[in-house]
DNA sequence: ATGCCTATGTAACGAACGATAAAGAATTCG
DNA sequence: CGAATTCTTTATCGTTCGTTACATAGGCAT
């Protein structure tokens, strides 16, 4: 049996090419003129190798995850809650005003970035949000067992604290404020989170001395 | 000379149902269809009376701003700088889970839902976001010449990080939060300025006790 | 070389987009 | 009344949307 043709152009190459469009310019935003332009390919080649708009960009969402918030797994595994939260916003801030890419986070352009007509994106990308701050919550509990969080701090509103923060952040972004901008932001609610810090932190043993997050 | 027929819809109350559909579909997921549908009216009494989407979509959101947005000059008048931010974080709260019209702030949803095609409502509602955050950064200076804040605080970015919150609050509403939950993000924010108040707060004279906002 | 299979380029589909032309209906002025 | 003016309705403009037929090109197996 044959094998047919072989695919002329990479497919990473090309879904990062795709990423890059619906990230600068939404779910809706971005026409499959825009892709393929950016691709370098025709619209056939595009769905017979993703399929259709919707599942490209659940592709490309894929490799945004995978790659530009990689950054959130590695902050989570800190050692104290404090130092976890630093890295986390310090983290998003760079991540969402570096020039490389665009600004703001696709997680919540997208989202917003959706008439009804693409209510299924919508729900999955605020889905991916929840899971995020889902994360941060079980490791804040985890945290209070280990006595680095006071036993009364609540821990989901903790986490959607947090997770408010970064989602105003990259709206921020989104709106051209600068990575210093953003820092100031951090700065301020990481001095807000550690003068908290006799609300939130045990004191069943001291907490380490938090190391600068860079 | 002649009158010519009058007009057979009422404009303010069209313009409410626009900015309804507006609200709920951004900028751009609005179509025309969609606002002369809710409208009550074809397509060329809106061209007649309104200009073009554009007109339509700034005199909306002029209508929103006047309307939706006043309590954000009730709370700038609060007493202290404390209670500002309270009434300024409790009021969003309320007015983005608010379940008598979308949820999220226009001002919010709608930058984040416009391709490259429309820049210019883009830019208006970066200016528009702008703006409140230099009120508030302005109300925040008066109360530091007023001693109800610490010289050493940086007026600025702590009008960024309010703003901040509140954007964020914004796309936790967008995507399904009840008022409940975002009352629980503004608890733990005002709990965390509370305990930054050592930081912040003049020790000039002392700061009156915080009325409850509501 | 010759089928076979798959990718590619061209070209186009029906639907929806924002925006209007044209004609009829309603009001005021002369 | 009729002329003038303005709104409303119907039908459509040209463009762009996401998507796909169709014919051609290019590797593999026989």
């Amino acid at each position: 049996m044959a094998m047919g043709r072989p695919r002329a152009f990479d497919v990473n190459g090309a879904l990062d090419r795709a990423l890059e469009v619906f990230w600068r310019k939404g779910y809706e935003g971005a026409s499959i003129a825009d892709l393929t332009r950016a691709m370098g390919i025709n619209p056939p080649s595009l769905y017979a190798a993703f399929g259709n708009k919707e599942a490209l960009f659940r592709k490309a969402l894929q490799r945004y995850v995978d790659e530009k918030r990689a950054f959130l797994d590695e902050a989570m595994a800190a050692p104290t809650a404090a130092e976890v939260v630093a890295r986390l916003l310090r983290g998003s801030a760079d991540m969402l005003a570096d020039p490389d890419h665009p600004r703001g986070c696709l997680t919540v352009q997208g989202a917003l970035t959706c008439s009804e007509g693409a209510d299924p994106i919508r729900e999955e990308l605020a889905c991916r949000r929840a899971d995020g701050e889902a994360a941060l919550r079980r490791r804040l509990e985890r945290a209070q067992a280990d006595g680095d969080l006071a036993p009364g701090a609540d821990c989901a509103a903790l986490a959607r604290y947090v997770a408010t923060i970064v989602q105003g952040m990259s709206v921020q972004a989104a709106g051209g404020a600068t990575r210093a901008e953003l820092q100031a932001v951090v700065d301020t609610a990481l001095l807000a989170w550690s003068a908290m810090g006799g609300a939130v932190r045990s004191r069943r043993r001291p907490s380490r001395p938090a190391a600068p997050s860079r």
